[in-house]
DNA sequence: TGTACATCAGTGAACGCGCGTTCACTGATGTAC
DNA sequence: TGTACATCAGTGAACGCGCGTTCACTGATGTAC
C-alpha cells in the first residue's frame, strides 16, 4: 500500500515535475482519499455537502468508484464523521498541551498569549485549568471548523455512539472530570451525569456561535461568552449548593 | 379573508358532509397552509425535508402556486423558521404558567407532578423556578418537535436574529435573568452576558438528547441531566466566585 | 341590478440540475506454475 | 524467469428521483359603470 502512495506521488525529476501518467487507474488509497475529501466538503458545505459523487469528483475518480470501499452513501457518511470526531479530539489534545507548556514554563509569554490558555480567573485551580482547556479546545474547533465540527455531532439519523478511536473527546471530558473528583474540588455525586452536563454547556455555545442566530458575534463578545461559559462550569461543579 | 375561510370550511348540513365543490380553485388562505404544512415537514424530517414541493403538495396544491405567496424558497424557509421559534416561546410560557398555578395551589397535585414543574431543588428561589421553568419549556419543546426544534435554530446560511414576534424565547430569558437582578440574586456585572450563556447551556442540552449521539438515551437518564443542568446554571450564576 | 373587464390566484408542462445506485465493461495487478 | 489467468479496482452510460424555478395559460373574483 504504501509502495503504491509512493508510486502516485508526483515524482520530481532534475526540477521538472511529472505526474505518473495512467497510475490513476488504480489508486491505491482511495477510501482514504474519499473520506479525506468528505471531510473538506463537509468543512465547506456541512454534512448535506458530503454526497458519493461529489467526494468522488474531488478525488478525481468516478462516483462508481466509490462504490468498491463503501456499501453506499450512510458507510461513507460514518466514516467521514468518524474522521471528524477525532478531529475534535486532537483540538482538544492541543489546548491540554499548550497549557501543559505554560505551565511549565516552556513557553514564551507572547506564545502564551496567543495561545490563549492563561490561567483564566485567579483562584482557578489546576484541574479546572485543565478542564477550561479542552472546553476551550472544543470550541476553537466548533470556530474554526465549523463545517466539520457540524459533521461530527449533526447525526440526525443514526444515534451511534462516538467511534472510541484516539483522540475520543468524551473520553478526554470525563478523564478531566475525573482529575477534579481526585484533587478533592467535585464530589463524587456530582460527578455522576457531570459528562453530560458539562457536555452540553460546551457544546450549546459552540453551536450558537457556529451555526446559530450568533453566528456573526463580534470577537470581542464572542470571547467573552467562552470565558464567562467556562467560568459558569467551574462554578456550577464545585461551588457548594 | 375570514369569509373566505368559512366558505372554504367544510359544511356541515344534516349531519351529511359537504366539501365545497371547486372552490379550492381560490384556497383563501395559502400562505398560511404553506407555512403550516412546511411545520409539518420540519417536524417529521427537519430543515432539509422544507421543499416547496412538498409543502405545495401537502397543501392539495401545484407547486407554482406557491410562488404567489413566497418569492422563493429561502423565503418560505424564513416564515417557517419564525413559526417555529415562536412555537418554542409558547412551550417556555406554558411552563411559566404550570408553575405558576402550582405556586398559587391552583393546581392540584396530580396535576402538578405531571406537569414536573415542582419546585426543585430545596431552597430555589422563586425568581430561580421561573428561570428553571423556562428553560424545561425549551427542552420539552426540543424533546416533543425535535424537527421543529431544529428547524427554529438551525440558520446555516442567514444568521438573521431571532425574530420579535410574541412570545420571544429570547425575551422571555432576558426577562427571567432581570427577575433575578431584582431579587438581588444576580449581581448586575454577571447578569452582563447571562443570556448567552443560559441559553448555551440550555441548548446545548437540547441539542444533544435530539440531534446528537445521546438521542436515545433512557428517559430516567435524561430527566436527571435536564435537572442537573438547571442546577448548574442554578449555582453557576447565583454562587460566590 | 347587470354587465364588461381588470386582476388575482391558481394550473400543468417543462427546463436543467445533482443525487444514489446499478450495470456491463475493461485494464491493471498479483499469483501459480 | 515467463506466461496464463483470476481477481481487483477502476470506467462510463444509464435509471429514476425530487428539487427550484419559469412559462404561458385559465378560471374565479372583485369592481366600475
Amino acid at each position: 500500500v504504501l509502495t503504491w502512495h509512493l508510486k502516485l506521488a508526483p515524482v520530481n525529476i532534475g526540477g521538472v515535475r511529472t505526474e505518473p501518467k495512467k497510475s490513476r487507474y488504480h489508486h491505491g488509497d482511495l477510501r482514504n482519499a474519499l473520506i479525506a475529501a468528505g471531510g473538506e466538503l463537509a468543512e465547506q458545505g456541512g454534512p448535506g455537502a458530503v454526497t458519493v459523487r461529489a467526494a468522488a469528483r474531488a478525488a478525481g475518480v468516478s462516483a462508481t468508484a466509490a462504490y468498491r470501499h463503501f456499501a453506499g452513501h450512510d458507510e461513507l457518511l460514518q466514516a467521514v464523521r468518524e474522521q471528524a470526531i477525532r478531529a475534535v479530539g486532537r483540538a482538544m489534545v492541543r489546548r491540554l498541551a499548550a497549557l501543559e507548556d505554560v505551565e511549565a514554563g516552556r513557553a514564551p509569554g507572547a506564545a502564551r498569549q496567543a495561545a490563549q490558555v492563561g490561567p483564566g480567573p485567579a483562584g482557578r485551580s489546576p484541574a479546572m485549568r485543565r478542564m477550561a482547556a479542552i472546553g476551550r479546545g472544543y470550541i476553537d474547533f466548533a470556530l474554526a471548523e465549523p463545517g466539520l465540527f457540524r459533521m461530527a455531532f449533526d447525526c440526525v439519523a443514526k444515534p451511534e455512539l462516538l467511534p472510541g478511536g484516539p483522540p475520543d473527546p468524551s473520553a478526554l471530558l470525563a478523564q478531566s472530570l475525573d482529575e477534579l473528583v481526585a484533587a478533592g474540588e467535585l464530589t463524587p455525586q456530582r460527578r455522576a451525569g457531570a459528562d453530560l452536563v458539562a457536555w452540553a454547556v460546551v457544546h450549546g455555545l459552540a453551536v450558537l456561535l457556529t451555526q446559530g442566530p450568533l453566528t456573526e458575534l463580534p470577537a470581542a463578545e464572542r470571547e467573552q461568552a467562552i470565558e464567562q461559559t467556562l467560568q459558569l462550569v467551574a462554578i456550577g461543579l464545585t461551588a457548594p449548593a
